[in-house]
Order: structure tokens, then C-alpha cells, then sequence
DNA sequence: GGTCACACCTATTTTAAGCCCTTCAAC
DNA sequence: TTGAAGGGCTTAAAATAGGTGTGAC
């Protein structure tokens, strides 16, 4: 079963966005592999990388860790908001060097992973939901077959195109291996599934820096990132352009960091925004 | 307010040359005031284009509030909407919540179904009960799964009329008097029927 | 979107116009109905009458601007007349009007939202002008959903990268405390219960400020902390008659809005009070409560850094340590298995967590004269959750490579048999 | 008026903290 | 009359996709 060996070659790259960024001219993946590379230290979870074809995962094989370079090379990055990129690509310097700020200590928990798979075929969704117990079906409600299986405990939305989106796994090898069982139940429904382009798409991850933050500070140093709108929301939006990840951040020291395509971005992101948070910290 | 300490007690970045601000001529007397620190969260100097943060500060002049005195028009000045819809659930027995299980066995997973048998709960009432149960007493979930039951509507509907109908009398019981348990009959074996 | 010129509710025909904050809204005569929601200029339904004089003057206008873009430029102008905003707004809030309407992004969204946008950017000038309007505010003058007027004006402010200030709670407590009745010889009120505008606002200020420095602020809605803060300033300022009056009534007489949350607000900052009071010598020995210690409110303004200081342990923000090891990361990391092994980490915090804190801090117990402190923190922190997180989930075995077989038996589970599906099919046919 | 190209509803997952609403328990 | 408690909504991200709203051309 093995499944997309070839994925991972080019993966992703291109960030979201309306292709307006121009984007970086090496892919952030790769940059992700040298920093992982670079630390890794910690505690944790070095044991169970393990794996999996990833992308960039199975290839570094890695711990992921941050990598600190980041705070201290001022490097210029394209700036502004959303929607001016400016049209140099910023590139640089990631001087993976020195790592000067020291790690947090904390990682950040995965929480949450989407992925997506093309299972090569199409499929009779009313079918599926009648054979099938784990299956629901409205197509007055929703155009797909709403799955769920125990272990990973997952959920997955089957399309008739055959294209499938698997959630709710804790760990990228999690997610793949729910999306091959929901492939396996199909397969065993009598359709020629394949499982084509597996792709993590998203990944929410979670962590406490363990001291409460004075949100309405932070909005006011970092206004061109942040939302800040208790009358809609207790948490401030925090939208980083280096990776580009978006964290909620919480009066409690709660951090809520989402959008990442690999962990490494998780875990870099919180490591440029720690510093950025103790600032926040005190009373006066 | 504490607007300027903050500003002061930001330490990181300090290098950042690139200023270029055109809003100069506001400085920082108001009361609040955007500082013009641009920074860079992740390291990077971010200048924005003058274009949209400009306009902002620039706006920004004294106190507006206390010179243009005129408050709103009539009626209150400061209202605090709320309105939203109110998605109010009906919490579950613990007989309903059997009676949840066993559909569970019967059909599956499938919500908009279940729903059907729980002429007074909607889909998302199911699906939320599914996910608090699966996060509080995951192994009934795998359990109910497990034990397959034929799918029998009648049956069902009669057992979840007499559990609800026993549920309503009892509160009732208790509303007009606090009689102690009267107990009794909640569940008549509903199981012994899984034929 | 509504019908013309017939009711969508009971399909009356009888249409009435109304004024609304001197504009138009079209009505139902029979049911009530308002037809024209939302809109301070004319409606989408009416402008389906107009349309050829819309038409004609957008074509007629040098930048052929569409009929959509200069109907929204209408409704910004007049909902700054209506708000009574200075003149110089206007221009700023159309200017932000016809920016957004050229982002793609805005393009193409529903009309129910551009009728929004037009109030997102006159929401958006206030703000920036320190000009205190609420959501709740300018949600019920465009009869908008909040949370619909919410989503608009979250995708303006990224869109067109919009740095907004805050709401100013000063300039709240100024604009809020000035519709009070209670500041009004005119209005039916009981001598006693009447207040110098004043006075209840420097009162009303300083315990906001007190408010903010005590974590009862962050992450909460405005206007219930005015609400309560000024409640306890008007209390304070003539306990004698006004102790007995609680919170609802004086919303009632002051004329204003109750929010829920003001209750839980003046919970919160008689806590805080209470504590403050504790250190405070001279009262010493008296056994302060939740009414009692609103006579003394004065006093405890006045000191209030020295005795929030010395009433609460400020030690949150340093060490923080002593125990951050132990939470987070340690708890999935450690075990060599993988991050299943939040496992042991969950079952550890529920056992400690009775007692109060795992931030080393003593206790959290309520706080005794004197006695132990309680850590200055945002309340959430002071009572977390119940359950931080249930029950280790499952976390068998070790880690998944994701590569694992997966047996026949195992995807069988999830399948019917013939029978059942059978079985199934016919039952599900009924229902 | 039809095409085009988006918007955007339905749906899934997951964390954070605040708010809303209802119900039921001590007073 | 209070409160607590329980359940659900809000925010972010991402893929999937049919049906329909929307407006320029």
C-alpha cells in the first residue's frame, strides 16, 4: 500500500493566498527541514517522528524545533499587510545561524489535521451510505458521505468525485493512516479505490506560555497583524506573515496556532511569537 | 490609560531604522494612539504602505469625543445588542441518553437518521451529543457501535414515548410536591426486545 | 430578496412608509413587517422602483460608478448624519467605502453584505477618530445581525489591511455615562438616587482603570464593564440611600441597557475591592462585604496600586516557573511514546486540580485577611475549566507510522451484511 | 441574456474564552 | 431572588463541491 511515494517532491509550496505573494524562491518546506535540522532538541517528541513519507517529514526525519535564528537577523520580510506583497522576495536570510533566543521549552500540541486524497474513482454515494454503517448521507443537506472511524478517531467527507477530506487525527501519520482505512472501506464497498496525492492541508495546534497577556498591548505594537475585537471575540487574531500562520491568543496565555501545511510552522511560529508575548506579560 | 507603558515595555525588536512615517505631525499627545512602532513580529521590519495606515493615524486628533459634544441622536447613546438566535438544547436524561446509545446500535452513525427517531432532538442536537459523548464516555460510543440491533422504528418509538412520557411525569411529580422517589418503571428492560 | 410591494410574511399588499432616524423603511400595515431592514437610504427593494433614475445618474457621473457602489456612498453619508458625526468623517468612511468595493473580495458578495460594508466603514473612521460607537450600537441602527455585521467587518479589516484602534473605554464611560437619566434633575427621579455628571464619571473612570489593572478587562465586552463600573460609582458616592438598589433597578432609572455580563463584571470587581480593602489598615478588624465595602470605594481608588500590590501576589508574570515545566509540554513529551502520552498528563491534572492552582502559588482558596493571596490574574486563570481535558483518550499503542497493514477484519466492523442492509434500506424507506 | 468568475450556503475537525439561554438548586 | 451548571454560539485555518447569488462583459 504504499501510497504516493511520489508525492512529497513537490509539495506545496505555494502558499495560499489569492497568488498575489509572490512567494519565496525556495519553498518554505525546505526551509523548514534546515531549521528542524538545525534544533532539536528538547524533550520530546524525537521518538516518534517516525516516518511517512511526508513531505518534509520522513525526509529529515526530524524533531521538529524551531529555530530561532529568526528574531535576531532582521530580515526583511515583504511586508506589510496581507495585501501588498511587495514584490521582492524576501528570501533571504534565514540565516539559520546562531540561534539567539533561546526556546521556549514549550511545544505546541497538535490539536487538528485535514488532509485530502484522491481515491482515483467515482463513487455512488447513495451506495456507500446504505453498505456502510459509519456513513451518513444527505445530499440535500451536504454533496457528501460524512464517515467516521474509531481509531484514529476521525471523520471523513467522501465525494462522488472520489476525492476525500480525513479530520480530526492528532498526527500526520494519523491522519494518513485514517484516510487508507476509509480508502480500505470504499475498496471493500467494491470500487476501485486508489489513494492518490495524499496532502496534509491544515494543522491547529495548542499551547499555555503560562502567564497572562495583556492583549490590548499587543494590538497596539503589532496593529499591522493583529485583530483585537472583544466585542466579537476574547482572543486576538494574530495573523504572522513568516510562516504564515494565523494564532489566537488569549488573555490566559492560551495560544490556538492554525494554517500550517507541516509542523514545523506550528513550532516556529510560536517560537517567533513567545518573545513577542512576554512583552505583554505584566500589569503595568 | 496604560496605552504608553505598554508601548515602553515592548522590548524586542529595537532596530528598527525604517521609519518613515509621514503621520509625524500627530505625535503621541492623544490619548490613545497607534504607536508608530513598526516591528516585525517575526523578526522582519514591516514598514506598511503609507496608503491605508496613514489615513488611519493621521485621523486621529484630539479628543473628537469631547469637542463634537453632540452626542448620538436621540434614544440611547450606547446600546449592547444581543440578539442571536437562541439555540437552546434540551439537556439529555440519562434515560434519553440510552435510548441515545441504542440508536447508536442500530443505525450507526448516521445523525439525520437518528435525528428521525428523535422526533423532538434536531440532527445537531445528534451530532453534538455524539461528539460530548465521545469526549467524555468514549468507550460507550465504541460499545454502542460495536453491538449491532436490528433496526427496528417501532419498537423504538414506542420505548423512547414511554421513556420521555415517564421523564415528564416525574418532573411534574416533583414540581407539585417533593414527593421522594416514586421511582419505579423508568425503563421497562429496553434490551430484553433486541431480539 | 423581499417581495415587491407585497409583504414576505403575510403577503399583505399594504405597504406603509415609516421614519426611522430620518430616513424611510418601508412597513407592512398588517403584520408589522419591516420590509426595508437595514437600510438607512433606500432599500434594496426599493430601489428596484428606481432603478431607472439610479440608473441614469450612475451612468451620468464621470466615473460611471456603479449604482451599487453610489448607493452604498449614500448610505455611509447619511448614517453619518444620522450618528452625528464630524463632517470630516464622511469623507474618510467613503473614502474606505470605495476602496473596499474595488478589492475583489468585495466584489462579488452578497448585497445582504455590501449594505453591511457601508456601516463597517463608518464603524471603522469612528474608531479611528476615538470616536466611541459599539457594534451593539451600530448593529441596531442597520437592524444588522451582529454577527453578520461581524464578518463583514472582520474581512474589511483584512482585506484593505486595516489597523483599527481599540474602543476606547474613557471615551465609552464619557459618552455612555451622558445618557444616563440619573445625571438629569428633569427626569422622574428620587432625590437621593440623582448624581453630578461629574463626579460619577471621575469615579466611574478610576474604577475602570482599576478594572483593567485587575484582569477583569482583557478579552471582555465593553459595555458591561461601563455598566457595572458605574453602578458602583453611583453607589459609592452616596452609599446611605443607594446600597439597597440593585443593579437592575438602576439601569431602569438611569434609562439604560442591562447587559448580562454587567452582573458577572461587579461580581468581579467586588472581589477585587474586597481584597484591596483587606490591606487596608484602618479597616482592619471590620468584616467587609460585598455591600459594606462600597462605602469605602473612595479610599480604595485612592491607594489602589499600593493596595492591589499588596492584596494580590504579583508573582504571576515572573517565575511562572516553578511548575511550567510540569503542564504542557512536559506531559506529552517525556514518554518516549509519542504525543499520545498526554495519557498521564491528564490523569495527573484532574487529581491536583481540586485544590486550586498548580502554579505553585499556595493557594487560591478565597482570600482571608491577611492571609494567603491569590495570584492577580484574569479570572479564567482563577477558575480554569472543570475539565481541562478529559480522560486520556485512548493513546494505545505506540505511534502510527501510517504505513501500518490494516486488517479485514478491522474495515468489516464498519460494513452491513447483506441482511442488514436489507433490512436497512427498507426500514429506512419508511421514515 | 448568456457566459464568466467569483461569493457563499450546506458540512467536517479542533483548540481557546466569553457570552447567551435555560433549568434547577439553595435561600 | 440569586447562583451555578450545562449546552451551544462566536473566531481562525483548510480541503472537498453542488446550487445559487452577484455583477461585469
Amino acid at each position: 500500500g504504499a501510497m504516493t511515494p511520489g508525492i512529497p517532491i513537490f509539495s506545496p509550496m505555494m502558499p495560499y493566498g489569492t497568488g498575489l505573494t509572490p512567494q519565496p524562491v525556495q519553498s518554505t518546506n525546505s526551509l523548514s527541514i534546515l531549521e528542524e535540522q538545525q534544533r532539536q532538541q528538547q524533550q520530546q517528541q524525537a521518538a516518534q517522528q517516525s516516518t511517512s513519507q511526508q513531505a518534509t517529514q520522513g525526509t529529515s526525519g526530524q524533531t521538529p524545533q524551531l529555530f530561532h535564528s529568526q528574531t535576531l537577523t532582521t530580515a526583511p520580510l515583504p511586508g506589510t499587510t496581507p495585501l501588498y506583497p511587495s514584490p521582492m522576495t524576501p528570501m533571504t536570510p534565514i540565516t539559520p545561524a546562531t540561534p539567539a533566543s533561546e526556546s521556549s521549552g514549550i511545544v505546541p500540541q497538535l490539536q487538528n489535521i485535514v488532509s485530502t486524497v484522491n481515491l482515483g474513482c467515482k463513487l455512488d454515494l447513495k451506495t456507500i451510505a446504505l453498505r456502510a454503517r459509519n456513513a451518513e448521507y444527505n445530499p440535500k443537506r451536504f454533496a457528501a458521505v460524512i464517515m467516521r472511524i474509531r481509531e484514529p478517531r476521525t471523520t471523513a467527507l467522501i465525494f462522488s468525485s472520489g476525492k476525500m477530506v480525513c479530520t480530526g487525527a492528532k498526527s500526520e501519520e494519523q491522519s494518513r493512516l485514517a484516510a487508507r482505512k476509509y480508502a480500505r472501506v470504499v475498496q471493500k464497498l467494491g470500487f476501485p479505490a486508489k489513494f492518490l496525492d495524499f496532502k496534509i492541508q491544515n494543522m491547529v495546534g495548542s499551547c499555555d506560555v503560562k502567564f497572562p497577556i495583556r492583549l490590548e498591548g499587543l494590538v497596539l505594537t503589532h496593529q499591522q497583524f493583529s485583530s483585537y475585537e472583544p466585542e466579537l471575540f476574547p482572543g486576538l487574531i494574530y495573523r504572522m506573515i513568516k510562516p504564515r500562520i494565523v494564532l489566537l491568543i488569549f488573555v490566559s496565555g492560551k495560544v490556538v496556532l492554525t494554517g500550517a501545511k507541516v509542523r514545523a510552522e506550528i513550532y516556529e511560529a510560536f517560537e517567533n511569537i513567545y518573545p513577542i508575548l512576554k512583552g505583554f506579560r505584566k500589569t503595568t | 490609560q496604560m496605552k504608553e507603558q505598554e508601548e515602553k515595555s515592548n522590548p524586542d525588536h529595537e532596530e528598527d531604522e525604517e521609519e518613515e512615517e509621514e503621520n509625524g505631525d500627530e505625535s503621541q499627545d492623544g490619548p490613545l494612539l497607534v504607536p508608530r512602532v513598526k516591528v516585525a513580529e517575526d523578526g522582519s521590519i514591516i514598514l506598511d504602505e503609507e496608503s491605508l495606515t496613514v489615513e488611519v493615524l493621521r485621523t486621529k486628533g484630539p479628543c473628537v469625543v469631547e469637542e463634537n459634544d453632540p452626542i448620538f441622536e436621540r434614544g440611547s447613546t450606547t446600546t449592547y445588542s444581543s440578539f442571536r438566535k437562541s439555540f437552546y438544547t434540551k439537556p439529555w436524561s440519562n434515560k434519553e441518553t440510552d435510548m441515545f446509545f441504542l440508536a447508536i446500535s442500530m443505525v450507526g452513525t448516521d445523525f439525520s437518521l437518528i435525528g428521525r427517531l428523535f422526533p423532538h432532538r434536531a440532527r445537531a442536537e445528534i451530532k453534538n451529543k455524539f461528539k460530548r459523548e465521545e469526549k467524555a464516555n468514549g468507550w460507550r460510543i465504541d460499545k454502542a457501535f460495536k453491538e449491532k440491533r436490528p433496526f427496528d422504528f417501532e419498537f423504538f418509538a414506542q420505548l423512547l414515548e414511554k421513556v420521555l412520557a415517564d421523564e415528564e411525569k416525574r418532573k411534574q411529580k416533583t414540581v407539585k410536591s417533593q414527593k421522594p422517589k416514586e421511582k419505579k418503571s423508568p425503563r421497562p428492560q429496553k434490551k430484553s426486545k433486541a431480539k | 430578496m423581499a417581495a415587491r410591494g407585497r409583504c414576505p410574511e403575510c403577503g399583505s399588499a399594504a405597504l406603509v412608509e415609516d421614519a426611522h432616524y430620518a430616513q424611510q423603511q418601508l412597513v407592512c400595515a398588517a403584520c408589522g413587517c419591516v420590509l426595508s431592514e437595514g437600510l438607512l437610504t433606500t432599500t434594496y427593494t426599493e430601489e428596484e422602483h428606481l432603478r431607472e433614475v439610479a440608473y441614469s445618474q450612475s451612468t451620468g457621473q464621470k466615473e460611471q460608478l456603479s449604482r451599487c457602489l453610489q448607493r452604498g456612498i449614500r448610505r455611509v453619508q447619511d448614517l453619518c448624519k444620522v450618528l452625528q458625526l464630524p463632517a470630516a468623517f464622511e469623507e474618510t468612511a467613503v473614502s474606505y467605502f470605495q476602496r473596499a468595493l474595488q478589492l475583489p473580495a468585495f466584489h462579488l458578495v452578497s448585497l445582504e453584505k455590501k449594505e453591511l460594508l457601508g456601516g463597517c466603514c463608518v464603524f471603522v473612521t469612528c474608531r479611528q477618530h476615538s470616536w466611541p460607537l459599539t457594534m451593539g450600537t451600530i448593529c441596531s441602527l442597520l437592524y444588522a445581525k451582529q454577527e453578520l455585521f461581524a464578518g463583514v467587518y472582520l474581512s474589511l479589516q483584512k482585506e484593505l489591511g486595516l489597523s483599527v484602534p481599540a474602543l476606547s473605554l474613557a471615551d465609552l464611560v464619557t459618552t455612555h455615562l451622558s445618557s444616563f437619566r440619573l445625571c438629569q434633575p428633569t427626569a422622574n427621579i428620587p432625590a437621593p438616587f440623582l448624581e453630578d455628571k461629574e463626579k460619577l464619571l471621575a469615579r466611574t473612570l478610576g474604577i475602570v482603570e482599576l478594572a483593567s489593572e485587575a484582569w477583569l478587562v482583557t478579552g471582555r465586552h465593553p459595555v458591561p464593564i461601563v455598566t457595572a463600573a458605574a453602578f458602583l460609582a453611583w453607589q459609592s458616592l452616596r452609599p446611605g440611600p443607594r446600597l439597597s438598589c440593585p443593579l437592575a433597578r438602576f439601569c431602569r432609572l438611569a434609562g439604560v441597557d442591562l447587559p448580562p455580563p454587567a452582573h458577572l463584571r461587579l461580581k468581579e470587581l467586588l472581589e477585587i475591592l474586597l481584597g484591596m480593602a483587606s490591606q487596608l489598615s484602618w479597616l482592619r478588624g471590620f468584616t467587609l462585604d460585598k455591600k459594606s465595602v462600597v462605602k469605602h470605594v473612595g479610599d480604595l481608588l485612592q491607594h489602589r496600586v499600593f493596595l492591589l500590590k499588596r492584596a494580590f501576589s504579583q508573582q504571576d508574570g515572573q517565575e511562572q516557573q516553578d511548575t511550567a515545566p510540569g503542564q504542557d509540554s512536559p506531559g506529552q513529551e517525556s514518554p518516549g511514546q509519542d504525543s499520545m502520552g498526554p495519557g498521564s498528563q491528564d490523569k495527573d491534572s484532574p487529581d491536583k486540580d481540586s485544590p486550586g492552582q498548580d502554579s505553585g502559588c499556595p493557594s487560591a482558596g478565597k482570600r482571608q485577611p491577611g492571609g494567603t493571596l491569590r495570584p492577580l490574574l484574569p479570572p479564567c486563570l482563577i477558575h480554569p475549566r472543570k475539565r481541562p481535558r478529559p480522560a486520556a483518550p485512548s493513546a494505545p499503542g505506540p505511534a502510527p507510522t501510517g504505513d501500518e497493514p490494516i486488517s479485514d477484519s478491522e474495515i468489516e466492523e464498519y460494513l452491513r451484511s447483506p441482511e442488514e442492509i436489507q433490512a436497512f434500506g427498507r426500514a429506512k424507506a419508511w421514515l
